[in-house]
RNA sequence: GGGGGCGUAGCUCAAUUGGUUAGAGUCCCAGACUGUCGAUCUGGUUGUUGCGGGUUCGAGUCCCGUCGCUCCCGCCA
């Protein structure tokens, strides 16, 4: 007989009646009766009931088993008495009799429960992450993860995708967030740094004919926290094309999301193909380049009406360049006054001068700005919101970069508490058309506005001829209930364009060739058109188990201080490490003793 | 770097306008119990109320500072 095991604890059924076996795993929950003892034994397949007689040699010590030790143990499957069948077990029809039982690890007194899986506090959850990964909730998320991922590695395959491995160790990229750096040993005061992603390897990949590539690949950033962001490192489903455009990337995404998402949910999905928004379109409607379509609310630019009124403070901001924007909201006009007044305190704690409303009840339109604004007006208004009897008009108006903001957090939060979330569905969108470059109002110049390696469209033509605040680009994001799933882009894989995009985002050619040399001397040597995209695998997964934090669906995660609380990391190292590196610390200074005692007692 | 929330037993939480010796469930320990399945019953241990200071006759409660966690802003090409 095996050493540990004939079978799994979630294995045994009535056909196994009658058979000795041997099970191992962690005691679950203990029911001791004085003269009979029951072991719930739990492992990565189920539950299965031991039961141990009064008369075994060992049953003095099974009453002393805490629960989340380690059990081995090897009896009779009998069937159970009918009054004694447990229905909510799929092993519930049978238990094992034990006839030998070994204590293979004794669990001294848990820091928190494993069978509740009430949590704990994070703190303590995240030191002892392995008990909290015994547990059934996290268990099944990092599970589906795995599944996920195997799924999303089948469909790249079938679509004819080859899976790389890039370099971890790599050269720090001057754009973009904070790096992680490595010191070399061997080249004093030289660093590699972990890569934020593969982008430029992917790319070069596509130079080398690859036609396409895919990885799951680990980015590295060091850059602080959110509950959707993970600090230091997370997992892109990496992916790079040749030979297409816009819509060809889109097909291969949609198809693959589309899939993983019908494959581990029964929600509802959008079908294929996603609708696609550009982006000045969605900053107007949701304020946002990330919109949750769940939330049956689209926004209006109502400038242009109040260009004229009689309403100062509006009509003042659309002479200053500013805008006025609508929230149309169905059905909301019976709320009290009290609901009004918190949200005009919310759009205020949001930066907002005031928000301002209009309200369609009993054939009459009222609200604190009506008397300000003649019929035509408000006539004009009622048809572009759709305004009927019931319904109330929000406004706002600032700078149009102030009011996306307050806008967009505005329609979120009256989605969230009318509960007009649509439940139980999955709304994806493209946002497409992102500006090749913005105005930087600090440094007061023309910058990228996202990825420097996008192609814009129009090509040479576009920057020689167009203002370059007009210019879009070939970059592409996509959406889902409001998270962004991933950045995209065609590249750019022509240097004469590269180095004019550069030039006007005020890079001399040779910068570009300091900081991209590799890239541009590639793209010199024949470089096929090409793009790709990274949908946020630690993302996905979140979706699909309905978490809202990430570090629910990542198996060893960091804290929001990017500390690993089990492992002890980040961590000193010892002198000679450091010497070996050409390293000598220069650090800031201690801000009380307690700190320094708590950091010496660690090493 | 900035703002909000939280911090009471190992864990989950309670404690009236500031008022006696800070409680309950759970875990743990001991005892009882032959059919439980969140076993039950009896008893017991567990506290620098995060830490420091202040106001007060009296502080878990109010004030200030600080630390920790968390959420958000900045940041994340």
């Amino acid at each position: 007989m095996h050493p540990y095991r004939t079978h799994t604890c979630g294995e045994l059924r009535m056909d196994h009646v009658g058979q000795t076996v041997r099970v191992s795993g962690w005691v679950f929950r203990k029911r001791d009766h004085g003269s009979l003892l029951f072991f719930d034994l739990r492992d990565h397949y189920g539950l299965t009931q031991v039961v141990v007689q009064p008369d075994r040699s060992f049953f003095e010590e099974c009453q002393r088993i805490r629960s989340e030790s380690v059990i081995i143990v090897t009896g009779r499957v009998v069937a159970r008495s009918e009054e004694t069948i447990n229905e909510t077990l799929p092993t519930g029809r049978i238990e094992v009799v034990a006839e030998t039982l070994t204590i293979e690890s004794m669990a001294d007194p848990l820091p928190f429960q494993v069978n509740i899986d009430d949590d704990g506090p994070e703190e303590t959850r995240l030191k002892y992450r392995f008990l909290d990964l015994r547990r059934e909730h996290l268990h099944k998320n990092i599970m589906l993860r795995s599944q996920v991922i195997a799924s999303l590695r089948r469909r790249m395959m079938a679509q004819g995708f080859t899976e790389f491995q890039t370099p971890i160790l790599t050269s720090s990229s001057p754009e973009g967030a904070r790096d992680y750096l490595v010191p070399s040993r061997v080249h004093p005061g030289r660093f590699y740094a972990l890569p934020q992603a593969p982008q430029q390897f992917k790319q070069l990949l596509m130079v080398s004919g690859f036609d396409r590539y895919f990885q799951i690949a680990p980015c590295f950033r060091d850059e602080d926290a959110r509950a959707d962001r993970s600090p230091g490192e997370f997992y892109q489903l990496d992916m790079e094309m040749s030979f297409v455009t816009q819509d060809d990337v889109f097909a291969v995404v949609e198809d693959v999301i589309h899939g993983v998402f019908t494959e581990f949910s029964n929600w509802t999905i959008d079908s294929t193909p996603f609708v696609r928004i550009p982006y000045a379109t969605a900053m107007v409607k949701y304020g946002t380049d990330k919109p949750d379509l769940r939330i049956p609310i689209e926004m209006q630019d109502v400038s242009d009406l109040f260009r004229a009124s009689k309403f100062n403070a509006f009509r003042g901001m659309v002479e200053k360049g500013g805008v006025v924007r609508a929230i149309p909201v169905k059905g909301i006009a019976d709320k009290p006054r009290s609901f009004f007044d918190k949200l005009v305190e919310y759009a205020q704690s949001l930066g907002s001068k005031g928000l301002a409303y209009l309200v369609w009840e009993g054939g009459a339109i009222k609200g604190p700005i009506a008397k300000f604004l003649s019929e035509e007006e408000l006539k004009a208004l009622a048809a572009r919101g759709g305004m009927t009897d019931g319904d109330v008009m929000f406004f706002v108006s600032d700078m149009v970069h102030t009011v996306n903001k307050i806008c967009g957090d505005l329609r979120t939060k009256l989605g969230r508490d009318l509960d007009r979330i649509a439940k139980g569905v999955y709304r994806f969108c493209w946002i497409v058309d992102f500006p090749m470059f913005e105005f930087d109002e600090e440094t007061r110049t023309v910058g990228f506005s996202h990825n420097p390696f996008s192609m814009p469209q129009g090509g040479m033509k576009a920057l020689c001829e167009k203002d370059p605040l007009e210019i879009l680009a070939y970059q592409y994001d996509i959406v889902c209930n409001g998270v962004e799933l991933s950045s995209g882009a065609i590249r750019n894989h022509s240097p004469e364009i590269m180095y004019k995009a550069f030039e006007i985002a005020g890079y001399p050619a040779s910068e570009v060739d300091k900081r991209f040399g590799g890239m541009i001397n590639a793209f010199k040597l024949g470089a096929p058109p090409h793009g790709g995209i990274a949908p946020g695998v630690d993302r996905m997964v979140m979706l699909l188990s309905g978490e809202s934090n990430i570090r629910e669906v990542i198996a060893f995660p960091m804290n929001q201080k990017a500390q690993d609380l089990m492992m002890n990391a980040p961590n000193t190292v010892t002198e000679k490490q450091l010497r070996e590196l050409h390293i000598k610390l220069n650090l800031p200074k201690e801000k009380n003793s307690e700190v320094r005692s708590q950091e010496s007692a660690t090493i």
